[in-house]
DNA sequence: CGTCCCGTTGACGTGAATCAAGGATAGTGG
DNA sequence: CCACTATCCTTGATTCACGTCAACGGGACG
């Protein structure tokens, strides 16, 4: 059985997309699927009435793209210059047949149900600041060892957090007069304290 | 192909679980599948500070149980007299193959990916009185027509929407206020006036 | 050096939580 | 059938966290 991985590099072609472009918009027919090789992409709707929710962040290996009906529900942006593979459904069928298909729907289906309910449970955990230092322990735990660098701006936080960037700013100043994480530029920071982040951002 | 319903009539048996009965607890060995045949079953998680995040309400015709681990995330507890199907996974196996299973899976993760994200727009769309109008519509659109019985208590309601149950009780009396709604008794109550309570829940 | 964009900070208002009673309803036992 | 009690729901008063509005700061870029 093919991995993934092998899936898209046998029928894939490698994209590159720079900082703020769109890769796909909302509505567009779903007949691609991607895959994350470098940087971050962002996944989002514009709604009436401003507000934003946001779908999901996608690291290098995550699958996006693929939609349960025919067409993308939310857009997907980059948020910073990024390579993906891309592959066609079709193609994917082709080499595969309709197993390795359904294998990448399952997969990809799972890990956004992980995401949702790890998100949900964000949201729910009401406190500004335990969300925002939840936020900020899932980011470490992407993003390898001390520093981290944020790759998406207050405002995206902020509509992923379903908090203001007012809010979201005066928490992280708050975290650091704490001590427990400190600042490096607005993009970067370091954990001091990983208990006390762990014992504000509260159970999982 | 079997349909979902045919693997549960073959392989499962009947269970009858009464009002607030637990049907499995956090953290046991997830080797059944469930399936609503009547009544409604909440899934929770308690947390160490009291709060209760709910993950989903199942009602007839609904799969529960079948978590992607080995273990379940959650407890799943009877909100009133129930009757369910219950069956191994591995007689699904035996009976349909692995592929059966697989479907199965698929279906259910989809729906609760489905359930997550409607979740997850209810928690973000900020206002009290907007996650109350969305609510009750849910409700109105699971339980046919006028009257619409609650089978959750407020504090079910309160826990699902991120809110306190005086906060849903306010909300309710407002929304009865306004004519958009008419409650006999506190479970049970019409839909006066869709129109508005459809503009009261906003997009989505 | 000036402009733009993004982030921070402050002052203030508001919506929901909290605290605290008071009613309604259902289940229980006489 | 009716008190009696336990639960659940509603309502009111108060508090507090976060949103809103507004001004300021600082780095990137021309």
């Amino acid at each position: 059985m093919l991995t993934t991985e092998d899936l898209f590099n046998r029928v894939g072609i490698a994209m590159r997309f720079a900082k703020d472009e769109e890769i796909y918009g909302e509505g567009e027919a779903a007949d691609h699927v991607y895959r994350m090789i470098s940087g971050t992409v962002r996944t989002s709707r514009f709604m009436a009435d401003g507000r934003r929710p946001i779908g999901d962040f996608y690291y290098k290996g995550d699958i996006f793209g693929l939609e349960l009906g025919e067409t993308h529900e939310m857009a997907a942006e980059a948020l910073s210059d990024c390579a993906v593979m891309v592959a066609r459904r079709e193609a994917i069928i082709q080499l595969g047949g309709e197993k390795a298909l359904q294998a990448l729907v399952l997969e990809s289906t799972a890990l956004a149900l992980t995401n949702a309910r790890e998100h949900l449970s964000l949201l729910v955990r009401k406190s500004a600041s335990e969300r925002v230092a939840s936020f900020l322990l899932g980011m470490a735990r992407r993003g390898g060892d001390n520093p981290i660098e944020l790759v998406m701006g207050r405002q995206d936080i902020a509509d992923y957090l379903g908090l203001t960037i007012e809010t979201v700013s005066r928490m992280i100043t708050q975290l650091q007069g704490q001590g427990v994480v400190r600042f490096e530029g607005c993009r970067r920071f370091r954990i001091c304290n990983r208990d006390a982040l762990l014992e504000l951002a509260a159970a999982a």
